[in-house]
DNA sequence: GATCACACGTGATTC
DNA sequence: TGAATCACGTGTGAT
């Protein structure tokens, strides 16, 4: 009825091996293909190939998506960042948990020699004992929302003065999660706040870890 | 006249110069294309948006790959590949590290449920202005240890204040999650400190939110 | 009406 | 060589 669109002809062209007789001289300028009978189609060799390349490559994507608890939206970038968000999330979830299972099971090694004296015992040996270093991480994870993983000595007043700071900052906490490993705090927390850059906020928190 | 248009088209799709900020090397080697009378044809408006869309999503690849440790080919289709085999690993792993986790803390609460039998004191407090219950739960889970939950309405201060007074008193915390339910705050924590009886923590707990 | 996400057919490149 | 991958500019539909 109306014009055939450029790509509908294609597929029939594809398909059929149809051939036009009028063909313009800019077009001519293209690697030319022929059929079997000798005729020349306007197709390109890979255009099969190509679309089972788009088809294979489509429901890997799904696949992917469907791997994905959480999606924002159904398009192709959305399924990339939610696949890099959940990377992260599962990552870091395997990190602790393995940290949580050898606390664990180093406690109970020591219970098992030795009397259960959880109650004295220094926070700061057991820090260095560990290995453990010091760290603060920063991720941008929406407006004004932002990801923060703090790992500092245990040490309550500490942790205290941190939150004060935070607090006195304006900055609205969303979601905390204080969990004590190896004579450290880890806090894993989200937050709302100020428009901060993710790495002034960086150095903003690591500055009020140190001062304190 | 349609087939006119139909030529038109298709010479500028591809074999088209573009002269633009960025250009890339494969797309200067090509060729630029005139039309009849020695004009330049047109170029579709939203090339420079494509292009940008191309790019994001290319970034947003490398991002994704960035993330996984095996790399089996650079190819686009194996990174999503390589994140899906990625993605399965690390849900396998995130479901036996919880479930040993959960076996061994098990084991522990069985060693220490030996002796006192738990206290149990929940009570609902006042509705605030937001129709929140407020709640203090207070239980006794070892020696000078105590697990809490508390709700009380959404505000930074006030949870400061609360944890203020609790380090005031001494009490160390062992464990805390804080998480936005609704205009209301739940925290669930266990601490550490004096040796409180149950009802006095909880009746102290449910003043001191009273109080701020 | 403008923007966005998409599939498309294609030429070049890589392996 | 042939098969696979890619970037490209486009038309279209959805929002």
């Amino acid at each position: 009825m109306e014009q055939e669109n450029y790509n509908r002809l294609n597929v029939s062209l594809d398909e059929l091996g149809f051939n036009s007789e009028n063909v313009s001289k800019t077009w001519k300028k293209r690697k030319e293909y022929y059929n079997e009978d000798g005729i020349r189609v306007f197709t390109a060799k890979n255009l099969g190939a190509e679309r089972r390349r788009r088809e294979k490559h489509i429901s890997r994507l799904y696949i992917l998506r469907s791997l994905i608890p959480n999606i924002t939206k159904m398009t192709k970038d959305s399924v990339i960042t939610d696949a890099i968000t959940y990377t992260k999330r599962l990552q870091y979830e395997v990190d602790t948990l393995t940290q949580e299972l050898h606390a664990l099971e180093e406690k109970e090694n020591l219970e098992e020699r030795a009397e259960p004296k959880i109650a004295e015992y220094s926070a700061a040996e057991d820090l260095n004992n560990w290995g453990i270093q010091e760290e603060v991480q920063v991720e941008n994870i929406g407006e004004n929302k932002l990801w923060i993983k703090i790992i500092i000595e245990k040490n309550t007043g500490r942790f205290m003065k941190l939150m004060e700071t935070m607090n006195s900052l304006g900055i609205e906490i969303i979601e905390a999660n204080v969990t004590t490993i190896k004579g450290a705090y880890l806090i894993v927390t989200s937050i709302k706040g100020i428009s901060f850059d993710v790495h002034q906020a960086k150095h903003l928190l690591a500055d009020i870890i140190k001062s304190i």
